[in-house]
DNA sequence: ACAAATATATCGAGCGCTCGTTCGAAAAAC
DNA sequence: GTTTTTCGAACGAGCGCTCGATATATTTGT
């Protein structure tokens, strides 16, 4: 019922997605080559920008640490503002895509489409991890264009809870006197999973374990029952 | 009963403290004129870094934005990440110093103290705002010591929360089946205050009704009563 | 089937520039 | 007159980025 069904994006559809997305700026013809390279350099680019920074990464860097050289780095983006771009990008549309389009059988009930938006949202995340950490850390340090991007991608991820809870609201599944922001102050739930990754390692929290926390709270907060441990079972049969 | 009577610190308050702190990399004597200078560079630090980030304000910049010259910012600190581990070295102890000594009525009862937490801490990232903020995104960015550091003051604020918390749940004013982490998950409830600050000034929400909504949605979380309106009256005059 | 010719991909030294930092001289305070 | 503070030009290192040369793959001519 709550577990996603959606399919979770690997590094290698994010790649292939990337490229597609900006052919104008990737000077390389032959599309398998270049979706292995952008392996190599995204993957060392988050892993560097994560450690160190963005800014603090330099290109020698990631030249170093992907195996690509300083030209070769040139043939996948024109300036370094354009690599950046190119991942904040991929994270809003992997969002939209993930969020947008629920499964039939969760529209029907308020509480399970609020359930399924928070157990996909997370996975989601999950899966793309240091995507989301380095969105997280660099939206706010660029251009006005992006950044209205990062913040209209927030928005509407943000709406997607405001909608299903002002739904539920009106058919009386959550509480008259719900908190009018609680759509607001789901988020900031939703993001401490990857935002505080390495304690939740640290402390061996599992993702289901997470995830159920989170729909308690959120169920709590909204004056509804909170999930039953049959619901459990039913949903993370695992 | 809930509203802080805690002092909050004024910029000179900080500057006075950081001065306290730095003597060593601090070349000058006198502090009146070490303190006036503080607050000149310290306010056009955070207010570019808040901006366009540590790394990519240059000491030109601040030079220019404080009005200090290059060599006279070298009278305040010895390097550049000086600067910085003197701003987050500040942060961490006005936490401490805010959180860590409850007046003696909240500490009679669980709930009293877990609102007054929540109250008290929201209150003093409001008037640490730019402290606040630079903290959370450079924090990450910088070498293990420092980084150390802030996982630990990180740690110490939840503590505080998990004390009050099991507390609660031994005298029964608090559910049994209170979510383990909720002491986790309410740090991200009060850092969006801060976080997202442009969104709630936008929204034109309050910092009382932002505070009574996190008061509730812990409560709720905690399984405890939320906060009736006679209460909010009398903690909120205003 | 095999060279020659072309297209594509890769490389890394070098460009102009800005960075963090220093230091000796000028100015201000006592 | 001495100490303290302020100044900004100058330095070497490292930045993002370019470009001509080289290596590799594909097509073409016979």
């Amino acid at each position: 019922m709550t577990t996603a069904g959606t399919h979770l994006p690997t590094t290698e559809d994010l790649c292939r997605s990337v490229l597609e997305n900006n052919r104008d700026s990737i000077s390389i013809q032959k599309p398998e080559f270049a979706v292995r390279k952008l392996a190599l350099i995204l993957n060392a680019a988050l892993e560097l920008s994560n450690k160190k920074g963005f800014q603090a990464m330099s290109l020698r860097d990631l030249s170093r640490a992907s195996g690509v050289s300083m030209g070769g780095l040139y043939s996948y983006f024109d300036s370094k503002d354009t690599l950046l771009k190119m991942i904040l990008s991929e994270v809003t549309g992997a969002v939209e895509a993930a969020l947008g389009e629920p499964p039939a059988e969760v529209r029907q009930t308020p509480r399970d489409h609020l359930l399924w938006l928070i157990d996909t949202h997370i996975r989601l995340t999950e899966a793309m991890l240091p995507w989301f950490t380095f969105s997280l850390m660099e939206a706010k340090n660029f251009p006005a264009a992006e950044r209205r991007q990062a913040i209209d991608s927030e928005e509407l991820t943000e709406s997607y809870f405001a909608e299903v809870l002002a739904r539920g609201q009106q058919d009386g599944s959550f509480s008259a006197d719900m908190p009018p922001l609680m759509a607001a102050l789901t988020k900031p739930l939703l993001q401490d999973w990857y935002v505080k990754r390495a304690k939740y390692r640290r402390r061996k929290v599992h993702i289901d374990s997470y995830i159920a926390m989170v729909q308690n709270i959120v169920l709590a907060a909204c004056g509804a029952a909170t999930r039953t441990t049959a619901e459990k079972a039913e949903s993370d049969p695992a």
